[in-house]
RNA sequence: GGGGGAAUUCCCGAGCGGCCAAAGGGGGCAGACUGUAAAUCUGUUGUCACUGACUUCGGUGGUCCGAAUCCACCUUCCCCCA
């Protein structure tokens, strides 16, 4: 199978400008093709783990990737889906995230000679000169189309700066700078990025003459229609300081029924006769392919090693015993009082709860077991023998901690 | 530049000078039911030394026995006119 059907039979294409171009282009391996990351944060999260398996997709297709981190456009912020204004980061901020961006790439795409290439727009937008700016590429764009583009009618209700308003053109200018310094033909990016990207397209054709192509990814959505990645705390990362292996794995054990083929499909490398044969699963058996989604993509983002150990504790707790590999919090002495410490101090201590209070609610609504007996008694204490060696603390169904003392 | 309006707890949004830790909804958390799913039902959702106390309603000062509510100034945002 031809690596753009493939593409298709995984879901993963939304738009195209030009689907028989773009199909050659990239069976035949002549793409060089560019994805931009804005350094919104100090890691890239799920929604970007899509774009970057598209990128090796298409790389061991032999195309040429082209990772663009947007050291320079991170200093205006896309308005693309938002509702409100970003706040401004400061160009030290922005420098640590594009760091930290490039490191943890480098994990999944292949860098050096003939293969990818990483690019900081950085580097050409920030010492533009605004008048020269203007009347180079400023004259190439009508601002009643813009107005249009579907990115900034859902801002024309809540306000839009002037300085967002130039984000497209910002992210035009870039394809058009890759296209005459790199050879870039290509540009991929989140549906929500479809406008931005026929800005770049459109400047090509009208300072070079030139074609140049784009095709968007579709937006992971789950079935009610929310972007998935997203947790009550924020986004799921892929660092692993700021989201666990276990985290990570449990987040996809948990998707939605209607989710999991979805998101096997457009997500991880399994073949496709395969996955086409889970397609029919129903009911509990989903489970499997719950188990399955959850290990094959903690496997690409953290290595098999963790994977499995994350697959072996969720084993452990939902089974029944919670005796396997589960997170551990260790505290010292200090807490005790009299040797022992008492359930809530220890709840806030294992970090399962945010205060005493909840804690005290987590106990009296019977969220809580430690060992797997159910604690009821907000004054219920343990021995300093217990606790050195160690209590297996539960808030509601999925929150586990051993504790240890020091 | 002129005129008008708004700022409330995680979000949206109600809130007569005392009965306001502040309605309602969403979200979250916990329980029941289950398949670590969804839907549904129940409880809960500022903090703490928890039948009590303390800190919250953009900021600062003021009036008052008493302020989320009234006054002054400031900050930010929105709308209309230019």
């Amino acid at each position: 199978m031809k690596i753009y059907d493939e593409l298709v039979a995984r879901g993963l294409i939304a738009q195209v400008t030009n689907k028989e171009e773009i199909e050659t282009m990239i069976n035949e391996g002549k793409a060089i093709f560019y994805i931009g990351f804005d350094p919104t944060a100090d890691s890239l999260h799920v929604g970007h783990f899509m774009a970057l398996c598209l990128m090796k997709r298409l790389q061991m297709a032999g195309n040429r990737p082209v990772v663009l981190i947007g050291g320079g456009t991170g200093h205006i912020g896309d308005p693309s889906g938002r509702s409100d204004m970003r706040t401004m980061m400061t160009t030290e901020t922005i420098n640590h995230n594009c760091e930290c961006f490039r490191k943890q790439m480098e994990r999944f795409i292949e860098f050096g000679d003939g293969k990818a290439i990483m690019v900081n727009n950085a580097d050409w937008l920030l010492s533009l000169n605004y008048i020269d700016m203007l009347r180079e590429v400023g004259a190439c764009f009508s601002v009643n189309r813009m107005l249009t583009a579907e990115c900034y009618r859902q801002r024309m209700e809540k306000g839009l700066s002037f300085l967002e308003f130039n984000y497209m053109i910002m992210q035009a200018y870039d394809f058009y700078y890759l296209f005459q310094n790199y050879g870039c033909n290509m540009q991929f990016g989140g549906d929500d990025q479809w406008s931005n990207m026929l800005a770049g397209t459109e400047l090509i054709r009208r300072k070079l003459g030139e074609d140049a192509h784009a095709m968007t990814i579709t937006l992971l959505l789950n079935s009610e229609g929310k972007k998935m990645g997203k947790t009550a705390n924020g986004a799921v990362w892929l660092d692993p300081n700021k989201t666990t292996p276990f985290e990570f794995y449990q987040y996809w054990r948990n998707v939605g029924d209607n989710d999991v083929l979805k998101c096997i499909r457009m997500l991880t490398f399994l073949p496709l006769e395969e996955i086409d044969k889970m397609a029919n699963w129903e009911g509990s058996q989903l489970n499997d392919a719950k188990d399955i989604l959850a290990y094959e993509l903690t496997k690409l983002v953290h290595g098999e090693a963790e994977a499995e150990a994350a697959r072996a504790s969720s084993r452990a707790l939902f089974g029944g015993n919670a005796t396997g590999d589960i997170p551990t919090k260790e505290i010292s002495a200090s807490v005790l009082t009299e040797d022992k410490a008492d359930i809530l101090t220890l709840l806030v201590e294992a970090e399962l709860v945010p205060s005493r209070s909840e804690a005290r609610r987590a106990v009296e609504q019977g969220g809580v077991t430690v060992d797997g007996e159910k604690v009821t008694d907000i004054r219920a204490a343990f021995s300093l023998e217990a606790l050195k060696t160690g209590i297996v603390l539960r808030r509601g169904k999925k929150n586990y901690k051993k504790v240890i003392l020091q």
